[in-house]
DNA sequence: TTTGAGAATTAGGCTAGCCTAATGCCCTGT
DNA sequence: ACAGGGCATTAGGCTAGCCTAATTCTCAAA
């Protein structure tokens, strides 16, 4: 008889909507979000976070357990991944309908996607040919909020002598992008790892024309490989 | 020395971009927008909009005469007018880019307006090739902020015997656009005014294709046409 | 010229989200 | 076993926007 049980769907606001997708991220290998991760992946103070919590977990999208962490509920799942289809749907549109460049795509994205209708999100999915990536290479959730779960490695990690191919950019900061992409290094480039050097220096890797790159730990470790040595 | 003056442009909150849109609306035909009408056009209590004003007159958005009305100061006409310009190029573009519905266009736009960039709208308005109409037929202003006023009269003024062309309809009701459209009372349509029954009774109609329509006051009342008999 | 209906405003209150400062909990290192 | 650092939470406050109830203003009609 009391509210929380009786409205079915009270819409999410912007707020909620990016507390989940930032929980989804920071949980996405396992484990709990913690206050403080949240706070500065959203950029808030922790005690905002504490609060946004225990609404969050009183409606059931998330559970919290205190002075540890929290984690979505299958509802809360299913909001964020409907979000990041959003945001990964219109970070494809603009980027192949409207000629933005992929380094500048996530802003707008990001203010986008809690405007838009689940609607338009199809409409801008079918005029695409439903993709399965988004232009930085991370899949996109199917409308139903299944997820590709690939096993992928960073540059950082590869083996000298292996061979792979780049996967995914796991940026979104313009400028990384701009270089990136200058250097050729987008997703579905073929890479041979030639060398590393030591101490965390930077991993050297020939490309599918033959040309070589440097690319350094900072970057290598944004860079999400799949092995082909294997197949 | 105070916060008014340096900052130079604050970005506009949500309500602010509605509140004046309403006013600009309110004012199209000159004169005053009262506390009631504004009220009633973005459904909020009266109170609510006596605070909104005097917030938006400190700003400098719009001149208030208490207990007489609000104006726009070219400032808030500016601002207004570019959202004006977001809604009908988002409109236009989910027309003919998205293949939606004249009579849904509006909600959606109504949404994304607030969330889109300068540069989007710049981006979408090129790849339609800079339409000047929406596809309501109402006037797109310009990214300079002009706008195109036409001395439109309402197909239930016009003089039986005249002929005109239908370029504007006044709506953004969904089932009554889905039936002028069926009835074939699109922007551009020609229309040859046959006869009209007293006493706010309907006026009948000649399309181009000959065949005749009979359109109730009600209806006639949101079609803005343009004359042609005297060129 | 007064009066009263109707519109506008002021008074006072609410929620969502944010903040800083104060406090509380947990766990590791001694 | 416990002290202290570090993270989380609670306490208390703020703004934007909304609300209802009470008050004030305006103007037209008697």
């Amino acid at each position: 008889m009391n509210a929380a049980i009786r409205s079915p769907q009270p819409p999410l606001t912007r707020s909620v909507e990016d507390y989940l997708k930032s929980v989804f991220h920071l949980t996405s290998q396992g484990g709990f979000a913690t206050t403080s991760d949240i706070a500065e992946m959203l950029e808030v103070a922790p005690p905002s976070v504490s609060g946004m919590m225990k609404r969050l977990s009183e409606t059931g999208l998330i559970e919290h357990v205190p002075y540890r962490g929290v984690q979505l509920t299958p509802q809360g799942r299913r909001a964020a991944l409907q979000m990041i289809r959003r945001h990964r749907i219109l970070e494809s549109y603009l980027t192949s309908k409207l000629g933005f460049d992929w380094g500048d795509v996530h802003v707008e994205a990001e203010r986008l996607e809690h405007a838009v209708s689940e609607k338009l999100i199809e409409r801008m999915a079918d005029a695409l040919g439903e993709p399965r990536y988004d232009p930085h290479g991370a899949p996109i959730p199917t409308a139903a909020g299944e997820i590709e779960e690939a096993e992928l490695v960073t540059l950082a990690e590869t083996a000298v002598g292996s061979s792979v191919v780049l996967q995914e950019v796991g940026d979104e900061n313009t400028e990384r992008l701009h270089y990136l992409a200058e250097q050729g290094l987008i997703p579905g480039v073929h890479l041979t790892v030639i060398d590393r050097q030591p101490f965390n220096g930077p991993t050297i890797v020939r490309l599918g024309d033959g040309t070589t790159r440097v690319v350094g730990q900072e970057l290598a470790l944004l860079l999400f490989c799949r092995s082909i040595d294997g197949e």
